[in-house]
DNA sequence: CGTTAGCACTCTCTCGTGCAGAGTGCTAAC
DNA sequence: GTTAGCACTCTGCACGAGAGAGTGCTAACG
């Protein structure tokens, strides 16, 4: 995965070991952990008092830290991070994963509408963590059809279908008083003049004859940019649950969690620093562009075809999460996703 | 608003006060009241002792529960209920906050796919609990235009369009492999064919000339029968930061609530309960039809035009909710969202 | 006869205390 | 370099005391 900060400290084997066992025991207990618990549930070869040496030169170094002056020590957002880039290993789900996942998405292959919905519950479930899945957006929008259908004199619904498959629908005030024959009579010249056209290009060639028309066109034009903004991307998240259960989050924290989902503020603060195309990406912790997300950490990856259509997904928990089953999830999700649009659009 | 169950029992002015004052006490501050703090917050002509002996008789009567022995009262189900039925007062929104809501609807009004997400969060907000809106659902769908979009030699992209400006996309499969351009002519003469008719109405009266045309009427209907079917119909909720915040549902009861919302297990619970048309109809505790809603109070509604198109909207609290704020809210907002529905659909 | 004052009682909540448990740093010995 | 031992610190929890709030009951009052 994406190295966002190599780590250049030099450990000895040992440290090494240290550190990642004091990651794993404290992801998986989420109690602190002292140098005695190690020597009990693990079998290495030293003392207790070494390993306390060991642990007071990583804290020094900065990959742990102590709460309290005798209540064990947790990993830094810098422990976070070495783990995640040298210690991890390979995150990769387990083929019974893989395979139930993909069964699960044979059978809703007929909602295309759903898709993004049914990523973002399983990935939920698979990573164990708070999910966030966008819909495929397409870099152009090119025009397939539209209909005009007047609702009052001087309103109609304009409901635009793309080449890509997308749908928008949008009310469009009229310059005037018009019936719904004349709405048809224009859209069906319309639909001809532009059909396969982005909105650049209708922009460019297509001229009304009529006020009605014109106004139409530049209706259209905005309906299609819209498609492609980020802005009006339909994002779901699923698997607040997973988070609300964590200690960490028991109160107030909540809150910021909703607060965090809601409106999608979530992805326009994790999205400049996306980039497309690289493999997953993880920001631990004080990584996060944003405050709010200080206490979090992010796994996101994007997914789609090529320079065409693309995505964005991902998962959000404490920094104390499994990283491995994050990434390894995300990853997955984020492959079969692009399977999926390659099937769809690659005709 | 409907009277679920007519409260016949004649309790005294005086008892009438002092249930409706510990109803508003409780709903205020979350705590038990007892006939002290009753005495010492508002000017009854009576003593604490008085209010003792009142109280125990409205304990027995069941309008009242103790927790502990000595802890004060809070409402019983039917204390809610009698105080919702009787006690309370007209429900009216405050005509500021009317003016608000329909001012910011003025704002949104050109994004209709947007207004049930919109009103959810509205309604969330103004009666301070979670809100959940269904979108609003048509009878009876009848054809406008639908597309034929080819993915796959033997998968088509089918968009339907109905005349009550419902959109609805699903993915076929073809019994044979097909070209776009045939699709296309198939989707015109279908068109011309299917256009302003029912699912029943295209069964009866549209019979395919091929084997391929055939089964593109059979998923016409299907999908325009689906548009109807209650399991297909959007909910929308919003506002669960507002019922997370209180004391009672601090940590697993969260979940409850959680998995309330989630897939609609809410709507399926209620709405067999639902009478259409009614005015706002009121749920307190152990009136709900299911085990899991029975710490709950819930305020719903039905909103659309009469016989064509309807819709539900509501709220969900603690028992120990504001009924006044919900039901005044609710009653608005199924007022507010029928006359939409009638500005757009009686043309 | 309804109302009220007074009293004994109960229960919760909060705060301090004390103690077990876990962990640490340091020193001295191996 | 590693380890055993020790004194020390801090958390968490149980326990008990006391304040606060509320109750039911009884006896007195108009």
């Amino acid at each position: 995965m994406e190295i966002n900060q190599p780590e250049s400290v030099a450990l000895t084997q040992r440290q090494r070991a240290i550190l990642k066992l004091v990651v794993q025991e404290y992801v998986a207990t989420g109690r602190p952990v002292g140098s005695k618990t190690l020597t009990e549930r693990y079998a290495i070869g030293v003392s207790s008092a070494t390993i306390r040496n060991e642990m007071a030169d990583l804290e020094g170094a900065g990959f742990l830290q102590q709460q309290h002056t005798s209540g064990g020590r947790i990993p830094t957002d810098r422990g976070y991070r070495y783990y995640v880039h040298r210690l991890m290993g390979a995150p990769e789900l387990s083929s019974g994963d893989q395979i139930m996942i993909r069964h699960q998405f044979r059978q809703v292959e007929f909602q295309l509408d759903q898709w993004v919905e049914f990523a973002a519950s399983v990935l939920a479930e698979t990573a164990g963590n708070v999910s966030i899945v966008s819909a495929p957006r397409t870099l152009v929008a090119r025009m397939r059809h539209f209909e005009l259908i007047a609702l009052q004199p001087r309103l109609a619904l304009l409901i635009l279908v793309t080449q890509e498959t997308a749908v928008r629908q949008m009310m469009v005030h009229l310059p005037e008083d018009t019936e719904q024959a004349e709405l048809s009579r224009l859209a069906d010249s319309l639909v001809a003049e532009t059909r396969g056209l982005s909105a650049d290009e209708i922009e460019r060639q297509v001229i009304g004859a009529t006020e009605l028309a014109r106004y139409v066109v530049e209706q259209i034009t905005v309906g299609l940019r819209g498609l492609n903004s980020v802005e009006r991307t339909q994002i779901r998240h699923s698997g607040i649950e997973n988070i609300l259960g964590q200690p960490e989050f028991a109160g107030e924290e909540a809150q910021s969690v909703l607060d965090l989902l809601r409106g999608g503020s979530l992805l326009s603060a994790v999205l400049p620093q996306l980039s497309a195309g690289t493999d997953v990406q993880v920001f631990i912790g004080d990584e996060n562009p944003t405050d709010a997300l200080r206490r979090f950490g992010v796994v996101m990856a994007t997914y789609g075809i090529n320079g065409e259509v693309t995505g964005i997904l991902g998962v959000l928990g404490p920094t104390r999460m499994s990283y491995w089953r994050s990434i390894s999830s995300v990853r997955y999700m984020a492959r079969l996703m692009s399977d999926l649009m390659e099937d769809l659009y690659s005709s």
